[in-house]
DNA sequence: TGTATTCGTGCAAAAAAATGCAACTTTATA
DNA sequence: TATAAAGTTGCATTTTTTTGCACGAATACA
């Protein structure tokens, strides 16, 4: 294994779980503890970790357009981390913004080969650091609330694509109301977004489940996934198994 | 085997492997180390790997969120700071991307009124976190090289807009040929950036001053006004001023 | 305070890179 | 065709880089 190989892997390893310990790198990269102290003075010494007594840990992230600490981080890694089991190879993905789906980003393995459709530039970013991933980022005007682009542009380019799986995170979700949002321009490219897709996944950590916002984007019938951090025995999702499968 | 063959099982493989070591080139090509150094060498020369020790990388590597040192950061700044002085309240502009750009975004003022384009990720976050700004974003194919959108679709949208002022980086821009390139598509967008722009502003640091790429993009008279970091009264710059406002 | 890690430094072995050189091939030219 | 020039390749030698180990110093933690 190359060097910058394994700086690499040590800089994805702290960006996935914001601290590394050297043991821990020494043992999976298969190189002695000294050999990871090195690369460990390098890369803080480029500044892009934080070294500590013992590993490193994140150097609080520059980029500027992050939330620093993301809430309920966990709960959304573990949605992330079941929403890629619907990908499988050649798909042709589409993918809305928010914390969640960036999350699902950061998982995806550098070698699965895929298309992926986003509205988000940040989601787009981290897709394009795979190598085999083709990423493609629809236009439009660039919300400052939720970093996405949205807009008539958008919701037209929608219309002239077919994707085999939608992701969207959602905002309220409920068992009379289903998918609800509270502004209008979101709503309007969510729908859009589902036309464009043969399948729909929403995600949706379980504390947002039941939760109802102004506007509708659609019924439960109309998911065919519903993607949460908690088991599938808990009561709280068990009551949407009816309508739709619950991962 | 001749040494072009040999050159381009060597970009296959890295393109395939995302990498490659010396000594496996050497036995799959039945050449010794030194011939396959010589032509990692060459490769590199011209752009097309990331040479490291042991072997070579995909040029595309780098590090996931990595914040790249930017190359002479202090000049693309001064750059920056004299673009900003074309642009004024209520404009539409178009922007590509590069550090210089984003440092440009960066040093945008609040209180600016104005509309931009821009086929830039980065720098479309950037732009937005401008209260005042209305920020669109060309959509298109996300390019692991430069992060920025491009391909038929994004050129397609270019032909569909009309704006006062286009700021572009150049990558190669001498006297006699111009502005020039070295990669086709980034070539292609750069047409049809300038041809949806009454203005063109071209932005350089000194140090590029009069290099030549493979590819002509536009002759040093479709210039409107370049931008680099130098004083005017400097003999590099002052070569240009006969053909295009230099700033 | 004591103990167990972890860190930094020097050192040596191994691997890889750079350099100079000679043999060989190809190309250009008279 | 003969000959010179330029380009290519492999080998020997030197230099640089990388890596693991040893040992004493620094640090964390109970």
């Amino acid at each position: 294994m190359l060097k910058k190989e394994r700086q690499a892997f040590i800089i994805r390893q702290i960006n996935l779980h914001n601290k590394v310990l050297s043991s821990d790198l020494s043992l999976q990269l298969q190189v002695s503890e000294d050999t990871v102290r090195r690369d460990l003075n390098e890369l803080a010494e480029a500044g892009k970790i934080l070294k500590v007594h013992g590993g490193a840990l994140s150097k609080s992230f520059h980029f500027p357009y992050e939330q620093k600490d993301i809430y309920a981080r966990d709960s959304k890694k573990e949605v992330a981390r079941k929403a890629i089991s619907l990908i499988s190879e050649g798909m042709i993905v589409l993918t809305g913004g928010g914390t969640t789906m960036l999350e699902m980003a950061r998982l995806i393995p550098d070698d699965l080969e895929a298309t992926f459709f986003t509205i988000s530039p940040l989601v787009a970013l981290e897709l394009a650091e795979r190598k085999l991933l083709t990423v493609i980022l629809l236009g439009g005007q660039l919300s400052k609330n939720s970093q996405v682009n949205m807009g008539a542009k958008t919701v037209s380019d929608l219309s002239e694509i077919r994707v085999d799986l939608c992701f969207l995170g959602a905002n309220g979700i409920d068992l009379k109301e289903g998918i609800t949002d509270s502004d209008w321009e979101v709503v309007q490219v969510k729908k859009a977004m589902i036309r464009s897709s043969a399948r729909l996944a929403i995600m949706c950590i379980g504390e947002k489940l039941n939760s109802v916002k102004k506007m509708k984007i659609c019924g439960l019938n109309a998911i065919d996934y519903l993607i949460t951090d908690l088991k599938s025995t808990d009561p709280k999702v068990y009551a949407y198994e009816g309508h739709t499968k619950v991962i």
